[in-house]
RNA sequence: GGUGGCAUAGCUCAGCUGGAUAGAGCACCUGCCUUCUAAGCAGGCGGUCCUAGGUUCGAAUCCUAGUGCCAUCACCA
């Protein structure tokens, strides 16, 4: 039972015993760092039942305490909150009984149900940008969160592989491209299949300006384009199965399928299944059909289908045309419920896309309710916010945006411009060097993005480069790495690291300090999952990492001369330096030996 | 115009279900490497928590109205 229970209901029990009366709740909080204490009991809330003076109360409530509970061993009223000191066996009992625990904080898979996590769900005509980037290490960390707070998880992609901007890039390749591969160009297939989407974007524009100026009116000029018309007839084709286009279309997916597949790993991401659009784009319309019949949907005139959310405070929404064609909200709808039908224990579904698809998935989720699925309850929407640029918005056919493989090599090679200027590593092979610099140049950039709330938009600066030292991937890395310095020099003595330890060990502030902060771990990793949000796990590691370096400053480790005493700091700079790994596999953060 | 999100130090961000004097980092200034890694530690400077009302013993947090920025409201995706 945790400390915070224990004491929940000896407060009561105190107030029961005192006033004779119950108390519906205790509200608690960590002591403030200026005040005497550990944790505080709040109790202005209690007045609403309780009739007094506050501090007066605080004080019966605390003698109460001191008197009855051997872990509280002094207490102080200031105003309304009875500050409890807990003594220092309770935090050394503790810490022994975590110590050796390989997983603490993890909860094992204890749910039957399983949960899908979609994230990246890219489109085949250009390579992936820090946009992707966002969303990719957010759906990564929080299916780990997921995993760890003990859901079955499975993560997937769906891979937008079909429409109008695949055929751009590939007539825009037919016209152009003059036989131009991966193979002979030696370009990224992702990046080759890139330039001819922007290739194509350039003479489509082109086309435009020459009809405008020959006097066609600029909007009909968009919209009858040779060009846009030719790549609108080769999507007819594509639809119809036309062997040359199917063929083209394979070709150049699968040169992007490489790409990605490359810039996914230097991410360190990974999916249990990938869904393809071209697969999933007709599903969805018997469900419409059905639909109709039970009036969720209603049909207008012109033979489209609608639902009606005006109740919910919505509008009416399409989801079938009047051509019988699907729009994407019909094969999401299809998409979802074979995503049950191939994993039936799913019992709910994560959705990691952008806050611009708000609207979108609150349709989605209502409609799905509305079919009467019983996981549609459990379906989340994880929205975050877009990435910009001072600029403004990142756009590919403009050439605005940063490139994923670009920034992860900037971020490398500035984390080996630091780190040659520390020059630390003097021994390290140059393959193990460049792979801690890529270790770092990650970590900094994965904890830049991850410490941000995901629903709150970053402005990304690339004139100014991310940072190395404070609140920051490497800092964290670095205190790791000490660490196991430290760890290294003590296999080397003969200290006996399980030798028993004295249970009236005095503990030092910091010492008491880092065993708070370490027993908040999971508790941290479940107000994580129920939040789906990555940022908890990095500000939490954060403060956690401050804290042992202001210990690490104050207090001698290996220079110990009490055996006890040195032996339990070892034994918590280990721990430390646990906790700090399990958190950043969350965040998709490695952690190195030495840097 | 309707709807949704966001607004906290010069900059980037924390601030859990309302609680004590609103916290970090960067930048700037001052100390600390002959002792376990200075990508560090200790300290200083810096605030109209967008504005105005309201609820409450107590509001950055909740409610109302307004302002600003962003998104969305297509037989686009």
């Amino acid at each position: 039972m945790s400390i915070q229970a224990v004491l929940e209901s000896k407060v009561k029990e105190a107030v029961f015993s005192i006033f004779n009366t119950e108390l519906p709740s205790v509200e608690f909080q960590p002591t403030r760092k200026d005040f005497e204490g550990d944790i505080t009991v709040v109790v202005f809330p209690m007045l609403r039942v309780l009739k007094g003076n506050p501090v007066q109360i605080g004080n019966q409530i605390g003698e109460y305490l001191v008197n009855e509970l051997a872990e509280v061993t002094s207490f102080n009223v200031i105003k309304g909150f009875l500050n409890l000191v807990i003594s220092e066996s309770f935090y050394l009992n503790f810490f022994h009984t975590i110590k050796d625990q390989t997983d603490f904080g993890f909860v094992a898979d204890s749910d039957p149900g399983a949960v899908m996590v979609e994230y990246s769900s890219p489109n085949t005509n250009k390579p992936l940008h820090l946009g992707h980037i966002r969303n990719n290490l957010l759906g990564y960390s929080v299916s780990e969160i997921l995993k760890a707070a003990g859901k079955k998880v499975y993560k997937t992609q769906i891979i937008n592989d079909r429409g109008i901007h695949i055929c751009k890039s590939m007539l825009a390749w037919q016209k152009f491209g003059k036989g131009e591969t991966p193979e002979n160009t030696g370009l990224k297939g992702d990046k080759l299949v890139g330039n001819y989407y922007v290739a194509f974007d350039k003479a489509y524009k082109a086309e435009i300006a020459k009809l405008v100026e020959s006097g066609v009116d600029k909007e009909v000029a968009e919209k009858e384009a040779p060009l846009l018309l030719e790549a609108q007839q080769m999507l007819l084709k594509w639809e119809a199965g036309d062997e040359e286009i199917v063929t083209l279309w394979k070709t150049m997916n699968s040169w992007v399928y490489d790409g990605f597949e490359q810039t996914y790993k230097d991410l360190g991401v990974d999916f249990d299944n990938l869904y393809y659009e071209s697969n999933t784009y007709l599903l969805g319309k018997d469900f419409v059909a059905e639909g109709l019949k039970n009036e969720v949907f209603f049909k207008k005139d012109d033979g489209s289908v609608w639902i009606d959310l005006t109740d919910e405070g919505l509008d009416e929404k399409i989801v079938l045309r009047s051509d019988g064609t699907a729009v994407y909200m019909t094969q999401d709808i299809g998409t979802a419920i074979q995503r049950v039908k191939d994993y039936p224990d799913v019992k709910g579904m994560v959705y990691t896309v952008g806050n611009e698809q708000d609207y979108h998935f609150k349709v989605l989720f209502l409609i799905l309710k509305k079919l009467g699925f019983s996981w549609s309850k459990n379906l989340h929407h994880l929205s975050y916010g877009m990435v910009d640029l001072p600029s403004g918005k990142m756009k590919s056919r403009e050439g605005t945006v940063v490139d994923a493989d670009d920034l992860m090599e900037e971020m490398t090679a500035t984390a080996a411009k630091i780190s040659e200027e520390l020059g630390k590593l003097e021994d390290y092979s140059d393959s193990e060097k460049h792979g801690l610099y890529k270790m770092i140049g990650l970590g900094a950039l994965k904890y830049y993005i991850l410490k941000v709330d995901p629903k709150k938009r970053i402005l990304f600066n690339p004139e100014e480069s991310v940072d190395f030292q404070g609140n920051t991937g490497p800092f964290i890395q670095y205190t790791y790495a000490r660490i196991q310095s430290i760890l290294r020099k003590a296999s080397t003595t003969n200290v006996n690291l399980s030798m028993a330890l004295d249970h009236a060990l005095e503990l030092h502030p910091k010492e008491k300090e880092l065993i708070k902060q370490i027993q908040i771990f999971p508790d941290t990793i479940q107000l994580a999952a129920e939040n789906f949000s990555p940022a908890l796990i990095a500000n939490y590691t954060y403060d956690l990492v401050k804290e042992f370096n202001s210990f690490y400053q104050q207090v001698s480790i290996l220079g110990e001369t009490d055996e006890q005493k040195k032996v339990l700091r070892i034994q918590l700079s280990k721990k430390v330096s646990e906790v700090i790994e399990s958190a950043f596999k969350l965040l998709g953060i490695e952690v190195p030996e030495r840097m």
